[in-house]
DNA sequence: CTGAAAGCGCTAACAG
DNA sequence: CTGTTAGCGCTTTCAG
């Protein structure tokens, strides 16, 4: 905004060559005699030529940037996705911009258009929930590559980066069950979103191949620390049985393990509990805790690396599906059940206040 | 590139009109007959159109977009900051394209490159250090507003957002002074960086303002949890008489708590540590952090409304320099000292094996 | 190998 | 109010 930029004509104009012969130089297309390429590329630097990515996007419908649409940055979870994504991204000559959408339908549909009118060549997203039929529509017919991270391969339109959150949830119950814990519950988030009902189901599926055979029980709350250390006063005050939680993800966890530690319990002593994510939190908490791990930053960059596979191929775009394994990651936060605690418990429940 | 992208030329044969009249039209940009605005909006509607925002930008030098560049995303308080400049990026029709570039000037300046090419209308970063003085030229001659990210206000051509670092050093020392310490360490980072050297000197001003007037002793190491953790058993294996710890930002305290946690100190009790930054974690961790709270947030959204207001006016840009307050935020990791916990540091400091 | 010319999709100054 | 015309900066046939 200050100087006058220079352009394809300035440098043309001061190397006595037309603007087009400068272009194919510069952008080396093909072909150019080695002297007047020299002496192009000599002008060109004397003249601090930098050129104009936004033209010729306009000219080639090509931007070299990929929309990211996040609910949250500042959650750990996502700061890590978004990296494996920018990254992915720098590598290959690309940039994201970065929206967060909270979990706003209509802010998430306001950033699909902003980005989807900067023609990105990409689009990553936590999910599509939000969008009416027609901006879905409008997304698979005239839009670019779509991934959706962390979200079930049920649209088929769009491709997906999921974790294997099924067997996250069965790697937690046979653990815990194989501590000798009998008497587990898991807290998670809301019903309906896919990636926590794929937990609940692997978890349920552990129990009911364990030889007692008990009804596991699920308690349902907020996906946040304070949901997480509500549901576990509530677990305290009615199930003095319990020896073990499995947390849906890392933040209830924490919540969990607050409630405990408010109670007089000690974890993993009095109660095991097992988190579920990752984020580097879990290793400075004390006790560290034992969690399931997701790769998120490396599922941020498989996103962005379907999207620019399928952008290499003029094909049509064909969705994919990649899973990740997830692995159990032990810390401290869970040991056997042992009988003192649970008298213990039986006491502190007495005295709990709700 | 799966559908014909439909454009202004499309709709205005659609609607028998000028493609500049629907231009005008659909812009807004002055008046046109409301019977023919409504038409084309009808056409516009019904074919689906969605103008081109780097076909517009080419035509008029804007790109809506602001560049910002952190070191990395996944560090919490960057998370924060980014969100703050993108809330207030998005509130006013912008998106942020957002790159890391760890402490690697060779990839800051591939990013500043890639995001002058795109045209970006502002760029946030948290320092300019590894641009050489070319590209700083080239970044006050032709280039967008700058804002600089916690760097102090030196570089007189790029506006700086930070907060009151020297102020926070010297409440730091101020409090600890007050709840009766006299043998305080601050441990910090390297020594070049100006927002660390800025509270070391608010903390040696609040040493030497008291009575006793001790002269205050620092540490430099690295800026992370294990540089704290370090230092931190470095000073537990030489002064026994430290009571307190003053650590410059929350990495290092997390450090320094893990530290005196196995060295078997309980914190507060019988050592005390200030933290600086107030990342979420502070709150979690156990004890809960005291610490120095900078308004991360709140500077990210400042950085690029400055760069807007300067973007409104078309006078020269000239640089504008923001600090930002700083505030204590008490929680449970600072008491007073106690005779008993020097006798028992003592002890410990005789075991510690470093 | 290079120049001329047309085009990308949209804006903007200028007549009428 | 609307059409004409000329750009924006870069790419891309197509001749020569």
């Amino acid at each position: 905004l200050r100087a006058p930029r220079v352009t394809l004509k300035d440098i043309a104009r001061a190397s006595g060559v037309d603007i087009s012969t400068v272009s194919r130089s510069l952008s080396g297309s093909y072909g150019i005699n080695k002297v007047t390429r020299d002496r192009i590329a000599a002008v060109a630097a004397q003249l601090n030529y930098h050129p104009s990515r936004v033209s010729r996007g306009n000219a080639t419908e090509r931007s070299f940037t990929i929309g990211l649409i996040v609910s949250d940055v500042r959650n750990p979870f996502f700061a890590d996705l978004v990296r494996g994504a920018a990254d992915a991204a720098s590598a290959a000559g690309y940039e994201v911009i970065l929206c967060n959408s909270d979990v706003d339908a209509a802010k998430k549909i306001r950033h699909v258009q902003s980005l989807l009118a900067k023609r990105v060549e990409g689009l990553l997203m936590n999910s599509v929930i939000g969008l009416d039929r027609t901006e879905q529509e409008r997304l698979t017919v005239s839009g670019p590559p779509v991934v959706l991270l962390n979200r079930p391969p049920t649209h088929s339109n769009f491709s997906t980066v999921t974790a294997n959150n099924e067997e996250g949830g069965y790697i937690a119950g046979k653990y815990l069950i194989a501590r000798g814990h009998q008497d587990i519950e898991h807290i998670t988030g809301a019903r309906d979103r896919g990636n926590f009902r794929d937990r609940v189901r692997g978890f349920t599926r552990a129990c009911a191949a364990t030889e007692e055979s008990r009804t596991p029980v699920i308690l349902y709350g907020d996906d946040s620390f304070i949901g997480g250390y509500d549901l576990m006063r509530l677990i305290l005050a009615r199930h003095s049985e319990i020896t073990a939680i499995f947390a849906a993800n890392d933040a209830m966890a924490f919540g969990a393990l607050r409630a405990c530690e408010e109670a007089g319990l000690q974890v993993p002593r009095d109660m095991s509990i097992l988190g579920f994510d990752n984020v580097d939190l879990c290793a400075v908490v004390r006790p560290p805790l034992t969690i399931i791990h997701q790769p998120k930053y490396e599922m941020g960059r498989a996103a962005v690396e379907m999207i620019l596979r399928a952008l290499e191929k003029k094909a049509p775009y064909v969705p994919e599906h990649r899973q990740f394994g997830v692995t159990l990651v032990e810390r401290e936060s869970c040991s056997f059940p042992n009988a003192d605690s649970l008298a213990r418990k039986r006491v502190h429940v007495d005295v709990a206040s709700m």
